[in-house]
DNA sequence: TATTGTTATACTCTATAACTATA
DNA sequence: TATAGTTATAGAGTATAACAATA
């Protein structure tokens, strides 16, 4: 049990988080908001699912989903291809247009994160991986989640789909 | 100099991340919301201020600020005196209501984080803090230019455009 | 001329609710 | 009846730009 100190200092640095995240998100290439990034991101990264999966991934809810899917799907990114196990639902796949942007998308990313985190360690890097990873589950787990992910377990990143990554 | 690997996984941990804060925001009192509620914060912790610094710790520019000071102004949570030193500026104080309104977003936080955080140790926790201080400062710190910067890039010409969603 | 703060505008993200089409 | 997904709507956060008052 912690001291209520620790926790109001949590509470700060949560509060202020944001302002990497916005860092990060100015990156994204042109029609590429952040949230759609995300969603390439996950696709690259797990391949093909479908909407119900990938929402859950986004820890958002579904229409939220369905939003960036169709600004995606718009662009000619992502793929939307009935599922013919069950009529309703749909199986989003990368294209390899799709595969481009996020393999630019990574390399950006990958170059502002390099020069900020200059001064760090690879051990310190991967602390603060375990530790928000952690965190996540702590949150994301016991409520509106129907479904539960073994959670200290940075997925280790997954086979890309054919013509996805960035080969740099 | 880190794997690339652990650059994306941290991209992926930040994109996530804000399930966490979203969840922490549902907490706030009624008519308080989550970037009020981070204001009164900093008041109660750091005492009286002018607009700008407030902006600063906030990490956020002065409009936003501005905003949210006028929302607790208006329910005299906080108070805004002209500062007789500088007739441009204006101190912002805590009044004993806003004090009130802190005291009760602090319990329900603590009170939050203690439930999700049963399982953490005093230990890691600080690591946590510790780490996301460091990460935040990592960002925040080099630049105070929230702006593009064309920097260390004279490259090939990516398939992709510099992000213009949000041109002048 | 530069700085402090306010306001107007626009864009992103998010959830809720209503709706469809399947199951 | 229940579930997968879409769309419309509304609320919060943020940045930019134009503006006022003061330095």
């Amino acid at each position: 049990m912690a001291a209520q100190t620790q926790y109001e200092e949590l509470v700060r640095q949560l509060s202020a988080f944001s302002v990497v995240k916005r860092d990060l998100g100015r990156i994204t290439p042109a029609d590429c908001s952040p949230g759609s990034a995300a969603v390439l991101a996950l696709l690259g990264r797990h391949g093909d699912m479908r909407m119900s999966n990938l929402s859950e991934l986004l820890a958002v809810d579904m229409s939220v989903t369905s939003r960036h899917v169709a600004h995606l799907a718009e662009r000619g990114w992502i793929d939307r291809s009935p599922d013919p196990a069950d009529k309703r639902s749909r199986i989003l796949r990368l294209t390899p247009e799709g595969g481009a942007v996020l393999a630019e998308l990574s390399r950006r990313s990958v170059a502002l994160l390099a020069e900020r985190l200059r001064d760090w360690s690879d051990d310190e890097i991967g602390q603060l991986i375990r530790l928000m990873t952690r965190l996540r589950a702590s949150f994301g787990d016991g409520r509106t989640t129907p479904h539960r992910q073994p959670p200290p377990q940075p997925p280790p990143p997954p086979p890309l789909h054919e013509t996805t990554r960035t080969p740099a």
